[in-house]
RNA sequence: GCGCCUGUCGUCAAGUGGUCAAGACCUCGGAUUGUGGUUCCGAUAUGCAUGGGUUCGAAUCCCAUCAGGCGCCCCA
């Protein structure tokens, strides 16, 4: 009979793989929650609406990407990623009543159709931070702090940020204006997605990698237009605000003007991580400031930034951790008096387990030896005169001592 | 959606047209009816993703389908 596997770009987290997604988790706590961040939890679906709103509709995720169903008339979504969520909680929640800034962290699974690839899968987690309320450049600071410190926390290092400004929506429309000016007379010479992109979001011409492109856009009269500040005063000084707070905190970064992000909601900042070690899907965080999204969402007009990061590209840096030994392994012919035993570690807060076939004394000694740091052997003479023999099965060290005792002194 | 590569035991694999499809790890049983991790012995794929085809003969060659991986695109 055919057996039913796994969905193609999803995964099963084994056992085995657990212990680094409890590091990377419980780290997730503590560090975020040292910035004062408290931890949200939204649905897995929402409303498609809310994709289509937020994220934006020219967007890939929302266009080609999105799990989308329907049920008793509703078109509902299963996320894609998790700041349309989180803003529409805000909202929902009345937070903006709530003393600013309002920090709130995140993980969890998030969906979306692709073709599955290193890094990339159809089902994947991510861990992000979003931040309201603060318009200033402190917070962009703090944020980028927040990221940069949780993979410090995670011990993963040659990984580089990258920083570019977007301006506000006022100033980028004139740059795309110019941009789309220049580029009219190539736009018959450019690959099909370069056409496509010169209409929807011309920002995203920027890093196409066909090389006929590339050549357009090296042209000085376009290279003019890219490598200008176009950014309005405002946007300029907010970005140089935020570049002299990360050179004095010592954050290491370079700008990249073609950094744009794919998601329609930013504007001014906007970052990225990237590792050298992993494939060609080498963002192990993206992130930036959607200073409109949550008025746009229909909540009052309230500034954030947030980043979102990817855990399997995380994990996959981080690299395997062992499963823990249990403390003990309880080795007896004696089923009730094992279970009881067991039990009474347990309630001790000691990991234990015993056999529970009764195999022969040897097999279960053989078995403590794997799975445990100490076995913990109740045979007939230790059960007739109310003791227990604890046996290191690293040194081989063993001592029979009254039931009830610490055991593990 | 497009390109390239790959499918042999739970896992890693050898085999690349000619007896029974190596080997290793894991698992299980035994040597060993109260002292393990070492060692030794034994068990484990009538089948090589699936379906066709070529051939006296196919895991091996061809075609299709399915699945997986990688890259483009996009993104975490």
């Amino acid at each position: 009979m055919a057996t039913i596997k796994v969905q193609k770009g999803t995964k099963d987290i084994l056992p085995n793989d657990m212990p680094i997604w409890h590091f990377m988790e419980e780290k997730a706590l503590e560090v975020f929650t040292k910035y004062g961040a408290k931890e949200i939890r939204t649905p897995i679906f929402e409303a498609t609406e809310l994709f289509a709103r937020g994220v934006g509709d020219t967007t890939d995720i929302v266009n080609k990407e999105m799990y989308t169903f329907e049920k008793s008339e509703r078109s509902l979504t299963l996320r894609p990623e998790n700041t349309a969520g989180v803003v529409r909680s805000f909202i929902e929640n009345g937070m903006h009543r709530l003393s600013a800034p309002v920090k709130l962290w995140y993980k969890g699974p998030m969906f979306r159709y692709e073709r599955p690839q290193a890094g990339r899968q159809r089902q994947f987690h991510q861990v992000g931070v979003e931040v309201f309320g603060i318009k200033q450049a402190t917070a962009d600071a703090e944020v980028i702090l927040m990221a940069v410190n949780y993979l410090k926390a995670l011990g993963l290092n040659d990984l580089s940020v990258e920083l570019n400004s977007l301006g506000c929506p006022e100033c980028r429309e004139v740059f795309k204006t110019k941009l789309k000016e220049v580029l009219k007379p190539y736009l018959s010479q450019m690959c099909p997605d370069c056409q496509a992109r010169y209409e929807k979001n011309p920002l995203r011409l920027l890093d196409c990698k066909v090389p006929e492109c590339n050549e357009i856009y090296a042209k000085p009269e376009i290279q003019a237009v890219i490598q200008s500040d176009f950014i309005c005063e405002d946007c300029s000084n907010h970005f140089e605000e935020l570049k002299a707070y990360l050179n004095e905190l010592g954050v290491n970064y370079s700008i990249n003007k073609l950094l744009v992000r794919g998601l329609d909601y930013y504007n001014r900042t906007v970052f990225e991580i990237k590792s050298n070690n992993l494939g060609s899907q080498n963002a192990v965080c993206g992130g930036g400031r959607y200073d409109s999204l949550v008025k746009n969402l229909g909540g009052e007009d309230t500034p954030a930034i947030g980043f979102a990061m990817g855990m399997e590209r995380l994990a996959s840096l981080l690299g395997a951790k062992e499963c823990k030994l249990l403390d003990g392994y309880v080795v007896s012919n004696n089923p009730l008096e094992a279970i009881k035993l067991t039990e009474e570690l347990r309630a001790q807060g000691v990991t234990c387990e015993f056999d529970l076939t009764n195999k022969k004394f040897v097999k279960q000694l053989e078995k403590a030896s794997k799975v445990a740091k100490y076995a913990i052997i109740l045979g007939e003479d230790e059960i007739a005169q109310g003791k227990v023999t604890i046996k290191n099965l690293e040194t081989s060290e063993q001592k029979t001592v009254a039931r009830n005792s610490n055991y593990f002194v």
